[in-house]
RNA sequence: GCCUUGGUAGUAUAGUCCGGUCUAGUAUAAGCGGCUGUCGCCCGCUGGACCCGGGUUCAAAUCCCGGCCAAGGCGCCA
């Protein structure tokens, strides 16, 4: 197969950009073959290209010989350039048509492909996953990616616009930060190291300086978690502020999640349209309940929760049931919340933690931090943590930190809301998880 | 890590319970041919598969054992 060159040739439109106004208008488009119907005298292509897709109609005895043989030759998901004049006609969906004039090959493609590039025939999610970059040309692919782009844009144009700083906090770290999750190990030089599960302390430290700040990045978590909600790389949305409660960022986040949600649904219209979803925009303020009305709740549905412990994935099912919208949960006890999380004033065995739900799973999660370093060693000591590994979080506690509160919400989590995926590996380009280390 | 289910052409599936006309069916993708208005085009033809190893049996895609792989659930965790 003779490759053509992409020459002088520069794309003048995009495909979707091809409209009945332009009727009798030359255009270069680009884009990859999607389907080829074949009719005998005439032949129908359907171009794609990130935008969507035009057909390129090809009647045999009225095109001249370079366009017949290019045609001729062409098989799906080739990459093709078409320099053609715009129809228009009754006779396509979109109201127009092009007639090629001159058709570059730009490149081939190898079949069998690993999917049926129609679409016809849906894969498994491990066969998609193998082949991803094939998988992430399909449209529907397309749509949520450009949804995950606003949704970025959003929370970014959302935070700066409330007076937060952007930062960058370490991937690669000595100790653990936080305890909890486990840690992948890296060999850094003559060191060992590991890659960060959270920025929680580095973004506390510099609530000192920058006072309120927002880092969005990825985060690692070495677990054994075979579901569709977790991975063992994902982006986290964190924010912490000085001189505020848990009320305050209980506040902030709602309002992020509505705008949000409204930007999403305003923007991404034909993105959601394509992915047959549609995003409501919450009611502000969310419900709050406490964790004790939570658990009298599941009693009452008999789902028993000993008082003290986290929720059971099958319990938190049985309440997105009873709950089938965003909701925070608040006042959870000591021995469920990381010892950073504050202890209420009134009642030492509460927090001022707090985690935010949608339906049945865990978006985000957060809370008044202590500030108080003779508290903070103590609670480390509580949760059986030794506080020699955390000295240089705890000296930062002399400089003069200031009252803080903040959370962090999983963006992966956030996108499965807004584009109605119910497996969180979807709404990532390359997801890693237990078992998925390439490609 | 534990549990459940599964592994059949490039993809998705039927067949597996109850072993034998399974020479393994179908759809889609691919190749060839036909067709001038398709839009999941249509019609005809062609090629393409039982995860690996062992066992039981006259006979194994089918039953048994071991392994590998996957999906999902649980725990962990966000």
């Amino acid at each position: 197969m003779q490759i053509d060159p992409l020459g002088n040739w520069r794309r003048t439109h995009y495909t979707t950009q091809i409209k009945p106004e332009l009727d009798g208008t030359e255009v270069i488009i680009f884009g990859w073959i999607k389907e080829i119907r074949e009719l005998g005298g005439i032949r129908f292509l359907i171009i794609q290209d990130r935008e969507g897709n035009v057909q390129v109609t090809v009647p045999r005895k009225k095109v001249n010989k370079q366009v017949l043989e290019k045609s001729e030759a062409l098989q799906t998901q080739y990459s093709v350039g078409v320099k053609g004049t715009v129809k228009k006609t009754t006779m396509t969906p979109r109201g127009v048509e092009i007639i090629p004039n001159e058709i570059r090959i730009i490149s081939t493609a190898q079949h069998p492909l690993p999917l049926d590039p129609t679409g016809k025939t849906s894969a498994e999610i491990d066969v998609r996953l193998d082949a991803r970059v094939l998988d992430l040309s399909r449209e529907e692919n397309i749509a949520l990616f450009k949804i995950e782009h606003a949704t970025l844009n959003a929370l970014r144009e959302f935070l700066t616009e409330k007076g937060f700083i952007e930062i960058h906090t370490p991937r690669i770290i000595a100790t653990a930060t936080e305890g909890g999750a486990a840690l992948f190990p890296v060999n850094y030089f003559e060191q060992q190291a590991y890659l960060a599960q959270s920025p929680q302390l580095y973004k506390e430290q510099l609530t000192l300086s920058f006072e309120k700040v927002f880092e969005i990045g990825p985060f690692f978590r070495a677990e054994e978690s075979h579901t569709k909600r977790h991975l063992s790389e994902f982006i986290s949305i964190d924010i912490e502020q000085a001189f505020v409660n848990e009320e305050d960022v209980m506040h902030l986040l709602e309002e992020l999640i509505f705008h949000v949600c409204q930007t999403v649904k305003e923007k991404c219209e034909k993105e959601l349209t394509v992915l047959k979803h549609q995003v409501e925009v919450p009611k502000l303020p969310f419900k709050r309940f406490t964790y004790d009305e939570i658990l009298k709740e599941l009693a009452k549905e008999d789902v028993e929760v000993q008082w003290g412990e986290d929720i059971p994935t099958p319990a938190y099912r049985a309440l997105g049931k009873l709950h089938p919208y965003f909701y925070f949960i608040t006042h959870w006890p000591a021995k469920a919340k990381p010892f950073y999380i504050k202890l209420r004033d009134n009642n030492p065995a509460l927090t001022e933690g707090f985690d935010l739900m949608w339906h049945w799973t865990e978006i985000a999660s957060g809370g008044t931090r202590v500030h108080d370093k003779e508290v903070l060693v103590r609670r480390l000591q509580e949760q059986g943590l030794n506080p020699e590994s955390f000295k240089y979080h705890l000296k930062v506690f002399d400089y003069g930190i200031p009252p803080h509160a903040g959370w962090a919400v999983g963006f992966e989590r956030l996108v499965m809301m807004l584009t109605g995926v119910e497996n969180i590996r979807e709404v990532v380009l390359f997801p890693r998880d237990r078992s998925r280390l390439t490609p």
